[in-house]
DNA sequence: AAAGACACCTGTCCGC
DNA sequence: TGCGGACAGGTGTCTT
């Protein structure tokens, strides 16, 4: 479900709940995610939040000593609730604040994560290999250029890595290509670095305003206080199979690339 | 090193 | 109403 925009409003709605708070109790109800969630876990009680904040779509919780790490996998989300509301199905996690308030993990088809990691963060086997934020000085169409020579793979899978940037989902790089004209089946190695300035720019583009709109509800994705994100309404291609192209009114197409949908024009995408 | 397939799960929707 | 199959905002791991 989550993806770079809807992990950051989520992010944005726990901070106040958790920041300089002291977590009175890790509750875990079901262990069972993409990893156990590690008895270690408990170390986080007593601890205060010193700062919460993001890395592609991890969140890190940062405590006076160590901290948590978190993913929202597809399914995944985190509420803010009173420690008192009943839990419902699903519910695997709590981080219960000194406040009376509380963050809750809902992940129905589990493939989210709750780990613990010592400091330092950045060094952690799931972050250190990571590529750039997309939102970063150092994200720009030289560096797509550079790590796209000599790869044959679609552009659309390349910018899906994460060594290469990270937290382009499935909906922003469909988005993203159609923005700047690039077929998603075109060989990552065979685009000029003017067209991958325009990516890069599409890429920065499409995520800070799905940030603005708080995040794409398709299906199920809603943000820490219950409510959906509206950039559906502002998607181009995504999920528009068959639909005319807001450029030139030919059907939108579908084309499974890496085992993912991907939708595009055939006549505005080159 | 790079590319692709597969795995992990539950819920929903659609056709028969 | 039930059942099977396709599909879903991710990503680590294994095989070519």
């Amino acid at each position: 479900m989550p993806e770079l925009p809807e992990v950051e409003t989520t992010l944005r709605g726990i901070e106040p709940t958790l920041r300089d708070q002291r977590i009175a109790a890790v509750t875990v109800r079901n262990p069972s995610l993409r990893w156990p969630v590690p008895a270690e876990i408990k170390r986080a009680e007593g601890q205060r939040v010193l700062n919460c904040r993001r890395r592609a779509k991890y969140l890190l919780v940062e405590l006076e000593s160590g901290g948590l790490l978190m993913h929202l996998g597809m399914s995944g989300s985190l509420r803010v609730c009173d420690a008192g509301d009943a839990p419902r199905k699903h519910d695997h996690f709590d981080l219960a604040l000194d406040s009376g308030r509380c963050v809750r993990f809902n992940d129905p088809r589990r493939f989210g994560a709750l780990l613990w990691w010592d400091a330092p963060a950045e060094d952690h086997v799931l972050l250190r290999d990571l590529g750039p934020e997309p939102l970063s000085e150092v994200f720009d169409g030289a560096h797509l250029r550079r790590l796209s020579r000599g790869r044959k793979a679609a552009v659309k899978s390349f910018i899906m890595d994460s060594h290469v940037v990270v937290g382009v989902g499935n909906i922003y790089a469909s988005e993203s290509l159609y923005m700047a004209g690039i077929h998603p089946s075109r060989p990552a190695g065979r685009i000029s670095t003017a067209r991958y300035g325009a990516l890069a720019a599409a890429i920065r583009d499409v995520l800070q305003r799905a940030i603005r709109h708080g995040g794409t509800t398709l299906r199920d994705y809603l943000d820490s206080s219950g409510r959906p994100g509206y950039f559906a309404q502002e998607l181009l291609v995504y999920e528009r199979e068959g639909l005319p192209c807001f450029q030139c009114g030919a059907p939108i197409r579908r084309r499974v690339i890496g085992q993912r949908s991907s939708y595009f024009c055939a006549s505005c995408q080159r």
